[in-house]
DNA sequence: TATGAATGAGTGTTCATTCAT
DNA sequence: TATGAATGAACACTCATTCAT
C-alpha cells in the first residue's frame, strides 16, 4: 500500500519548489532531483506536470510577467516623479508587496538577463509595461517634452536595476557589512529616492 | 608534424575563452568542453593548466579584483562627489577603461553575486575597495557628517550597481529598444550622472 | 459534458492504434502514450482493457493465428502446385484478402519473428498451418515422394517470404524504385509465380 | 590504481557488441548499459566513440554497405543467370562468406527495413548494388529483353529476400523443425536455387 | 608540456504501470 | 467503465575529472 500525496496542488509546490532551488543555484545549477525533493514529489510527476526543465522556467516567467504587468496597468499613475512620501508609501501598495513576495523571482529573472546571449532579457518586460502604461496617459506622453528612449534609460536604471538588485543583495548586504535592517531599508530608500527624482526633476526641464 | 598551440599562451587563452563561455552561459551553464573547443585546446590541457573548473574561476575573479583594487587605489580621489564634467571625462580614464575591457568578467561576478546562497558576493568587493579607498583619506573620512552605511549603499546602489548593469545590458539594450548607441551612451551617461551627484549633494548636506 | 469515448469499440480502437505504431516502430520503439494517442483513449484505459503491453501483442498475434489458421483450413487443398492461373486468381480469394487487410500486422510478426533471440518465431505457424493442412490430405502425405522437410524449406522460402515481404516493401518499393503499383504487382506475381512453380515442380520430380 | 582496459580497440569491440546485442533485441530494444556490458567497456566510454545510440546503427550500417559495394563491384559478374553448381560454389566465395560473417547485421538491417515508417529501406541498398554492377556490364544490360524493374524485383524477392531470411531464420528454423543443419542448408540451396533459376530463364525468354 | 582515451557519478528524461476516484 | 494523477525503475546521455604516455 503505497501512500500517495494525492494533494491537488502538487504542480504549485513543485513550481514553489522551482523558484527556490533556481533563486539559490541559478536555472543551470539547479537539479530537478533537488526540486523534487523540495516540493516533496517524485522527480518524475515534475515531468508530468512540465515537458522538461526549460517549460518550468517558462512558466514561472510567464505567470510572473502577466501578473506583473496587471498590477502595473491597474495602478495607472504609479511611476511618474513620485516623491519621498509616495515612494514610502508605495512600499506598502500592491506594488511593492508583490515585488517583495517574489524576490527570488526576480532574481532569477535578473541573473538570466544579465547572460550575454540573451538578447531578449526579460527584464526589459518590467520597464516596457511600465512605460507602456504611462504612454497610454495622453497627458503625459504627449508633452512637448517626453523622449521615451529617456524615459526608458532612466526608469531602468535609476529605478527598477536599483530596486531589484537591493531586493537581491538586501540579506547578504545585511549580513555582510553588518547593518540593520530597519535603516538599511530606510537608508536605501532615502537615497534611491532622492537619486530617482534627481532624474525625473531634470528630464521634465528638458525643452 | 603536428601544429603546436602555441604553447606560451595556451594558459591565456583558456582563461580568455572561459571568461567568454561563462558569461554566455553563467558558471554553471558552461561545459570545460566547449571552453576547451573555444581555446582551440584539448579538454585535458586545462587540467594541466588549472585544478578544475572552480580554480578557473577563482583566478579569473582574483585576478580582476587585484587589478581593479590596484587600479581604484592609483586613482585615489576618483569617485567622491564627482560633477558631470569629471564624470564625462573619467569615462575615458584607467578606471572606466579598465571596466569596460572586463565586461564579460564584470557580468560573471555580477551573477555569480545575484546568487541567493552566496552570503559574501564578490561584486561586494567593488564597493569596498571605493570605500576603502576613500576611507583611507582623512579629508573625508573624518568629516563630521561621514556615515559609512550611507557612503557604501549610495555608491553601489547609485554607482556601481546602475553602471556595471549597464555595462552587461548596453548591446542587447541598443538591440532590443533599437536605440543608436552613442546617444544611449550619452543619455545614460547623463541620467545617471545627475542621480548619482543628486545623491552626493543630499549627502554632504546631511548634518 | 465529456464526449464520450464511443465505449463499445474502445477495446478495438486500442488494438488497432496498437497494430499501427507497432508497425512503424516495432513492439519496443512502440510507446504506450503513442497508442493511447492514436487510438484517441487515456493511456490509463489501454491497462483497464489490457494485462500490459505484451497482452497486447499477445492478442494480436493470438488472434491473426487463430484467424488464418481457420481460412487456411477452410481452403483446403490451396496451396499445393499452384498454376500460375490459380495463382492469380487466388489474388482475389480469401487468403490474399484476409493477408493484405493484415499487412501491418504480418510486418509486426515478419519483424518479431527476424530478432535472433526468438527460437519460436511465430511466424513459422504461418508454413506450419500450411503443411498441417497438407498433410491432412493423405492423398499428399501419403505419396511416395512426400518430404515434409522440403515442403517447409520450399513452401516458406519461396512462397511465403517473399509474398510476406512484398507486402511489407511493396510501398516503400514503389516510392524508392518509382514504379507503378499496377505493373509492380504483376511483375511480382508474374516472377514469383514462376519461382515458385519451379520449385513445385522439381519438388514432385523427387523419386 | 584502476586498472584502464588500455586496449586501443574499444571501439571495433562495442561495435561488434552493439551488433550481438542488437541482433537479439532489436535496435529499440537494446540498452547501451548492456552493449557496454557486451564489450566489456564503461558505458559513458560509448558515448566517448560514438555520438549516440542512432550513430552506433549508423557507422554500422554505414560501414557494411560500403564493403558491401565494394565485394559486388570487385566481382563483377557474379548475379546473372547462375546455374546451380555456380551457386553452390559461390556459397564458398567472398560474396557468400562476407554475408555469413555478417548475418547479425543483416538480421538487424532486415528488420529495420520492414518498418512502416522507414520510407528508404537500407536493405535496397543491396539489391541496388547488385543492380548497378550489371548495369555497368554493357554485354547484360544492353541486350534487347533487358528490364531493370524485373530485373530489380526478381533479384530482389527471390534472390536477395529468401537468401537473407534463411540466413536469419537458420538456426531457430533448425531448432523449431527439428532438422539436421547440413541437410537443411542443401535442401535450402537446391530449392532456392530451382527457384531462381527459373525466374532467370524465364525472364531471358522475354522479346 | 601535452593529449587521446577512459571513467564514474551523476542528470535530465522516459516509460510501463498503478492508484484513487 | 473510465481517467487524471502519480510513481519507481530504468534509460540515454553528460560531464568534470583522471590516466597513460
Amino acid at each position: 500500500m503505497v501512500t500517495r500525496k494525492n494533494t491537488p496542488d502538487a504542480r504549485n509546490r513543485i513550481l514553489q519548489a522551482a523558484v527556490k532551488i533556481f533563486a539559490e543555484k541559478s536555472f543551470e545549477g539547479s537539479r530537478i532531483e533537488e526540486i523534487a525533493k523540495e516540493a516533496n514529489v517524485p522527480k518524475s510527476l515534475i515531468y508530468y506536470h512540465f515537458k522538461n526543465k526549460d517549460e518550468m522556467f517558462e512558466v514561472l516567467v510567464h505567470d510572473f510577467i502577466k501578473e506583473y504587468t496587471n498590477i502595473i496597468k491597474s495602478q495607472g499613475s504609479h511611476s511618474h516623479k513620485p516623491n519621498a512620501e509616495e515612494m514610502k508609501n508605495s512600499l506598502q501598495n500592491d506594488y511593492t508587496e508583490f515585488i517583495a513576495k517574489n524576490t527570488d523571482l526576480i532574481r532569477i529573472i535578473f541573473i538570466d538577463s544579465l547572460k550575454k546571449s540573451t538578447d531578449k532579457p526579460i527584464i526589459y518586460k518590467i520597464v516596457e509595461a511600465m512605460i507602456e502604461t504611462e504612454e497610454s496617459n495622453p497627458q503625459i506622453s504627449k508633452s512637448h517634452n517626453y523622449n521615451r528612449d529617456e524615459r526608458l534609460i532612466g526608469e531602468f536604471f535609476t529605478g527598477v536595476v536599483p530596486l531589484l538588485s537591493y531586493l537581491c543583495f538586501q540579506d547578504s548586504w545585511i549580513n555582510y557589512f553588518n547593518m540593520n535592517k530597519e535603516e538599511c531599508d530606510t537608508l536605501f530608500l532615502k537615497i534611491m529616492t532622492t537619486a530617482h527624482e534627481a532624474y525625473h526633476k531634470q528630464s521634465s526641464q528638458n525643452t
